[in-house]
DNA sequence: TGACAATATATCGGTAAATGATACAGTTTC
DNA sequence: GAAACTGTATCATTTACCGATATATTGTCA
């Protein structure tokens, strides 16, 4: 499953994977991403918008997710949607199964109770 | 078990995160660490070594990680080994746990096959 | 309707972290 | 005794993060 496109973009960093998951969501535009990262996290990780729209661009630029032309009727005129492209479902896919693995053996390790 | 002087040194980095685990699995020296990391990440995290000295000393700045004394017989007298700290150990769980579920919620948006 | 809070995007500037390159010494292997 | 590997360390640069700030729109409600 070795796939060196995919892998040229590993590991991702907090803030990057962080947005990529909530894009994982669904399309969101940057507010929502905020608000939806924050409350997912437990309130442990808060972007700024300089964080958030600045991790945004360069996801935009590395090609892992896009803004999106779709304008539900009556919504916020402001708002500008993103959503994951296939490159970044597979990306994202492949940073949450590697810190899968990481996570699981880490809490092995630590579980209660060793020296 | 909110503990605060455990969440404010979350989140973590990657680095942080990466170095901190493989701590986890007992006492070990900076070169340990590197190769450790390289090897249970499949080759996708590839600390240098100023990556992982930076990390380490902010690590044992912030009284995550500590320089041990250990000595096995024998032993290359170049290598420094660290362990976790009680408060390493507990940031790095908390991290864990956090990042579980994270991981578990973006697997469950992604996996096949949705639009 | 007028004021205020919340929503929404955006950028500037400072700071901290990550990283490639490099250095240097000890150890092992053949 | 030379080459490859092990091991720690730092410099200089780049990159990313992030607090603060700006500005405009939308929603609320008195």
């Amino acid at each position: 499953m070795s796939n060196p496109l995919v892998e040229s973009h590993l590991p991702l960093s907090q803030a990057q994977f962080h947005v990529l998951a909530a894009l994982a969501e669904g399309e969101l535009h940057g507010y929502a991403i905020m608000q939806l990262v924050e409350e997912t996290s437990g309130g442990v990780v808060r972007l700024g918008p300089a964080t958030l729209y600045g991790t945004l661009k360069r996801l935009v630029d590395a090609g892992l997710a896009e803004e999106s032309d779709r304008r539900p009727v009556d919504d916020d005129q402001r708002r500008r949607y993103y959503r994951l492209t296939g490159l970044g479902q597979r990306v994202c896919m492949a940073e949450a199964d590697r810190l899968e693995a990481l996570v699981r053996r880490t809490q092995r390790n630590l579980r209660p109770g060793m020296a």
